[in-house]
DNA sequence: ATTAAATGTTAGATAAACCTAACATTACAA
DNA sequence: TTGTAATGTTAGGTTTATCTAACATTTAAT
């Protein structure tokens, strides 16, 4: 077997300074919310990212803040593409539910092959979003933008599509599970309850309340946004 | 993400044990063969199986052959069995030629999933069988028998399947690829031809001289063999 | 402006899986 | 049966990725 470019832990590495930089929130990464990602002590990202500063991966001065550089970025946006190509294998064609394809694809995004996710991208039908709705990256790296905000963000009494969830917030896709809610499904945003950031949807005329975590965490596109291509509070995000 | 009940390369040691004692040849063991086959020196191997041992996966006395534990037993088929339904997928859905199928298989069969492999099987329609024509263990690790012998322990004038050859051959498996030849091929051992082992076959009505390697690595089932269900020279094998 | 809290860095230790060099045992062939 | 070749074992070192403990710098609050 050749030996992989990058090993299995410096590709996550990259992963979570993409997902910091790029991801919801978009701040600067620095070490100590690194190493909370990554689940390690702060020592043992810095050391990390000393060596991928080595490798020309990221930009990184003492005290500094870490950012990937081009190539970096490239090889993060490919184990996203694969990430998002084999959940969505996991989820149309092995039909796992939702809430279990990240953990596994966590592990197969790792696979060393990139002729594998350009022929599962071809078989799943050349798929845009995957199954938690975060768009595909193209084999060049490039997302599409997607407009879509917070429900918190969203206006009462509008009618929105589903479209996407944080992949790795278990309890979240578990409650969605328990309620039946997929990506895709059109929902309207009935009321805020100003209470805990709590509020109220409507989905297949049945009325869910839905705490804070929900409000905040799933993504939602409003129909009027999308006719416009414009949307004035999007907040988008690759990861 | 939870710890793997084994690392990667214990996983490894223990596949290369099981190939070693029921694979082609049958032998006992010993740790500089292990070490070969894993492509690491003695003493890896050695400290490797030590740990093994106290595991008690394997079973190693000092100076002794070593063999796999009921416990290790299971453990190597389990892999067996996803590698088998791995390089089954890559071969007939994302359609990886004959060859290619064995390295990508080596990564996935590490994917800490049964029920991936078991979703990939009833997808397949349960194969008995892998692309190289080696059978697949079932849940329980338990493999159905092969009838088969390799073509030079074949009868010239007699007609064959075409049913295995050895996946980690990759000069045999180009060679084959090459002359299109595949999997379940009717072919007719024409003649030996006496002279370093060479022999010729014939396969959709052309004539194909073939070496000693041919003759030795590529196992054919004998239809006659096969109706009476049973082959005085029958040759199986697990690995 | 000063200080406390948050964050970042360094040094040194550990475990896994590998290595080389040296030594021990077994197997077999003369 | 004895000596050499093949195989196995031990000891000690390397690399990768982790840790703890101690120290340095930056940020933010009074």
């Amino acid at each position: 077997m050749k030996p992989r470019p990058l090993s299995y832990q410096e590709e996550n590495y990259l992963k979570a300074v993409l997902k910091i930089s790029e991801g919801r929130g978009k701040k600067d990464a620095g070490i100590l919310e690194l190493s909370r990602a990554l689940g390690v002590k702060p020592p043992t990202a810095h050391q990390m990212l000393k060596k991928l500063k080595e490798k020309k991966l990221v930009l990184f001065e003492k005290y500094g803040k870490v950012m990937l550089s081009a190539g970096g970025r490239k090889a993060a946006m490919a184990l996203v593409r694969k990430h998002r190509i084999w959940e969505t294998f996991l989820h149309d064609v092995l039909k796992f539910s939702w809430d279990e394809v990240h953990e596994l694809a966590e592990y197969l995004e790792h696979i060393p092959s990139d002729e594998i996710i350009n022929r599962l991208e071809k078989l799943l039908g050349n798929p845009k979003f995957d199954p938690h709705g975060d768009p595909i990256p193209d084999v060049g790296g490039n997302v599409r933008p997607a407009f879509r905000k917070t429900l918190s963000m969203g206006t009462p009494g509008r009618n929105y599509h589903l479209v996407a969830v944080s992949d790795s917030h278990q309890s979240l896709l578990q409650f969605m599970s328990k309620y039946n809610l997929k990506i895709n499904d059109k929902i309207k945003y009935v009321s805020e309850l100003g209470l805990d950031g709590m509020g109220v949807i409507r989905v297949r005329n049945k009325n869910i309340t839905v705490g804070s975590t929900f409000m905040h965490e799933v993504k939602v596109v409003c129909e009027q946004c999308m006719k416009k291509c414009k949307c004035p509070d999007e907040v988008w995000c690759v990861v």
